[in-house]
DNA sequence: CGTCGCATTGATACTTAAGCTCAACAACGG
DNA sequence: CCGTTGTTGAGCTTAAGTATCAATGCGACG
């Protein structure tokens, strides 16, 4: 039961000290199954300055352990990622539940699209917002 | 040259008040040709609220005659859409510049990933960041 | 195993972006 | 022209992230 090993790993394999306040970072990270925001993160490590949480959670974003979820209101939430590769976000907005999914085809297309406008792609982003298969399968209508 | 007539009727037609206020605004908007911030514009505009400029600009997203650019830094910025449709942006991290494009395929894969993870689709959005046809021609590299 | 350099931390102040409030105002229908 | 009701705007409040800088402690190296 150790402190998110494989994480941490990546951490040190990175060059960057592996020091307590990151341990309790990735620990408290890797205890949460749903997207977080900096303050709820935050709230529960209270012996860890705000800035240490924003600075690690910047840290985790720069090595694919976290990845940023910008919601349709404009909010962002972090959410560990699961493949630590680049993919996209199904975004429930009943429970708030992310799901990471990954498609070539539809990179193919973005990548066809920025082609075609003589653009040279550099990065995409893809969010798609609706009800999850448990909230519609419970919920109304 | 009147203050952009189009986007004025629509205002009327959905039954919201033409005030001078919002007349100014759609005017500083339809002489803009970037991708603007709130700030930017409400700097234009010193005889309007910036309460009032907010109010209006999430007024005309509403609308679809403005929409919402999010940046791939996490800033966001807006400009006046052309289509006045559902659509998805190529952004120039270079200029700034902002190209509308629409391709029914790339919303084909999109619905097809909802699909398939039992997802029902409410909206979605998909960025492009990367370096435009005029910034590649001139540049280095 | 001690110690030293330098990355890291944390309390707090600051910044920037955006939303809220509520009394005053004005558009437009009658 | 008047009244209703949507709209406005100055400033207050919140949120999200950054800057500062002295104190701390990780871990390399002897």
């Amino acid at each position: 039961m150790s402190t998110a090993p494989d994480s941490a790993d990546r951490l040190e394999v990175t060059g960057y000290r592996l020091t307590a306040p990151r341990r309790a970072v990735l620990d408290a990270i890797a205890h949460t199954n749903r997207p977080f925001t900096i303050e709820e993160l935050s709230d529960r490590l209270p012996n860890i300055g705000r800035a240490t949480v924003f600075r690690t959670i910047k840290l985790l974003q720069e090595l694919e352990i976290v990845c940023r979820v910008p919601l349709e209101d404009g909010g962002v939430r972090y959410e560990r990622s699961r493949s630590g590769r680049h993919h996209h976000h199904l975004i429930c907005s009943e429970c708030g539940s992310v799901t990471e999914f990954n498609d070539p085809s539809l990179d193919a297309s973005i990548e066809e699209n920025a082609t075609l406008a003589g653009f040279e792609l550099d990065g995409h982003s893809a969010e798609l917002y609706g009800r999850c298969a448990s909230c519609r399968g419970g919920g109304a209508l």
